[in-house]
DNA sequence: CGTCTATTTGAATGTACTCAAAAGCGGTGG
DNA sequence: CCACCGCTTTTGAGTACATTCAAATAGACG
């Protein structure tokens, strides 16, 4: 398994040695996805933390309306995955979506508990990831509701400017909280400028 | 110091000794504060986690344009405090300011490093706090996107059913994404249903 | 009682949504 | 190779939700 990107992740926050890159190695799994490939369906038994290791994909949740909403996009070198069945709940309440080929490695939720207890510098990585993830969340937040949907578009442009090759716009659209047809408005009115 | 409720706290998480309450409660800094106090203004030096051990307080962040943002409500037995700063960036983006009476315990940064080098436990303490922070985050940022003003009040009203008697509605209204006159309105509306 | 601030009310406006229809676009099969 | 299908995007018209600005009312405090 090629497990360079996650190592190098990791070293950015802890240093860790051979034995620790070791272990984590010994239990990460490797799972390849194809284009628009249901990789993980609400409802299923959430096993895993998913690190994007090639590639991209797209976690979405389904409302009671049977309306999807678009959570969070992922790229290579990005942790995803549902923490919230990762704590007390069993099950996924959001799905996720292959938008490109590409690679995961999976993290068993079976052995973090070890990984965390032999290795105490992984829980030190988590909770530091946690806390930047909680930054990063507040921030969007206060975004959404502080900037009207041209704006939010503008900035989502700045930060992921790539990313519009592979993502279809009414996906976009939905995580920025708007309808596909404002979005498409809004970016006939910027190209205008 | 009184530290029952924060160890309480702590122990509905991790299980904690005798030896790791005490280095706790021997870091920890007791913070009186009073109604209206400003307890920490944005552009200090953000050297402390705070947790409620009573009263009410909130955060908020001043705009480019001026215009205070609510972020948080915190209550008795909840931590607060700028994760941002705390990473990166040494000084606070968000004020603080006491709702009530009532009393902070402060855990210094300094101090941090030793706590979780020493008991490793507090580490894990925090990283499942954020991460269940980034949980309820998470949820909060898919309903503002989602649900109306009105739907987002009612919803409030369920988490919170006792606080609005400590707080002025305008900073009900900001935290949740609206303007105090709107607010106003939707009351009413609800009110005469 | 007077002052200061928060809340309420009113009217006009703007932002974003809904519903409906047309246009574009990629894939598949004849 | 082209015609058709299904899906996404665009465009249009009407509407609803929420804001702005201004003025009136209510409440807290000295």
């Amino acid at each position: 398994m090629n497990s360079e990107i996650i190592l190098a992740n990791i070293n950015q926050l802890v240093q860790i040695n051979n034995a620790e890159a070791y272990f984590l190695e010994s239990i990460l799994i490797s799972r390849p996805f194809r284009q628009d490939e249901l990789i993980i369906n609400s409802g299923d038994i959430a096993r895993y933390v998913m690190f994007v290791n090639a590639g991209y994909i797209m976690s979405f949740y389904t409302d009671a309306d049977g309306n999807d909403h678009v959570v969070q996009f992922a790229a290579q070198n990005w942790w995803s995955g549902d923490l919230f069945s990762l704590s007390d709940h069993p099950r996924t309440i959001y799905s996720t979506k292959g938008l490109t080929e590409g690679e995961l490695l999976l993290l068993p939720r079976s052995a973090q508990e070890e990984l965390f207890s032999r290795f105490p510098k992984f829980e030190r990585y988590f909770r530091i990831s946690f806390q930047n993830s909680l930054i990063r969340q507040q921030m969007r937040l206060i975004e959404g509701y502080t900037l009207t949907a041209e704006e939010r578009y503008i900035k989502f442009q700045e930060k992921f400017p790539t990313i519009d090759r592979y993502i279809a716009q009414k996906y976009i659209a939905s995580y920025l909280g708007m309808t596909p047809e404002f979005l498409s408005r809004t970016r006939k009115k910027i190209l205008s400028k």
